[in-house]
DNA sequence: ATTGTAATCAACCAATTGGTTGACAAGAGG
DNA sequence: CCTCTTGTCAACCAATTGGTTGATTACAAT
């Protein structure tokens, strides 16, 4: 259970029954037993889910009595969608570029491709990248 | 293979490579080789995490002579934005809503959390959730 | 003190995952 | 035609995952 906190998060949210547990605690918090009535799986396995995302930071439980409610951390989403915009934003960024170039170059310049890497089109800044391994 | 859209793009995302191979394509297209270079790792394992991101419609390759330079669909994060974003915002919108009973409640009536779920937090609106299983 | 309820722990199992090596297909260039 | 480059396919392997059953812990209530 290593993996850096961005890969858990994601992994917590690829399984659509830990999707939908998260779904239903945006709405407000539950008991295990709550959460898993309308699932067909063990509570066990339900357990198991919660504590995977707990690991991810996602969910928090407070003990209380015999009862631990689950308690959605909204906030890790943020570590998400930082990550996804970035991205997006730089394609994006790359596209309208892209389009500029093409729509000032003169019809008979444009090249038949010649390699994947058109030199214009990338200009080669940004040595650094999101995560080295 | 078989798992829902959102499940894919999650999953391919919850690998620190194949982040790492996405933030790379942002900045431009790249062949399988030079994609593979910086990981100590076989190409054809490359090879393997990008069919991954392709499943998850993360990724497209173009077929151009030997070589197929390998594209990014940007516009796939859309769907994971979608659904961080929507219970994100039912999260914040709850305590929200959380906060404004507690501040115009008088001090007497505050309860000693007798369940998880407080009746008046939560209008048991809304019966439909994300993704039903 | 006994019983019941809520949840976790432990051991096990089948399927998936991320990696390997080795063979192969498809072009490009001599 | 041969050879090199680029990439995939196939078979295998160890580790992880999502699920099970059975036992155990921790309270509450009778």
């Amino acid at each position: 259970m290593a993996a850096d906190p961005l890969s858990r998060v994601f992994s917590a949210l690829a399984d659509p029954t830990r999707r939908d547990m998260v779904a239903r605690l945006a709405a407000s918090d539950a008991t295990v037993n709550e959460l898993a009535e309308p699932y067909d799986v063990t509570v066990q396995a339900v357990s198991k889910h919660l504590k995977v995302l707990e690991d991810a930071g996602l969910v928090s439980r407070t003990r209380e009595a015999q009862r631990r409610p689950v308690h959605l951390e909204a906030n890790v989403f943020d570590l998400m969608t930082k990550w996804i915009e970035r991205y997006r934003r730089q394609a994006e960024e790359r596209y309208r570029r892209l389009d500029d170039l093409l729509r000032t170059m003169p019809d008979e310049l444009l090249p038949t491709r010649p390699t994947a890497t058109a030199p214009e089109t990338e200009p080669e800044t940004e040595p650094e990248i999101g995560e080295p391994r």
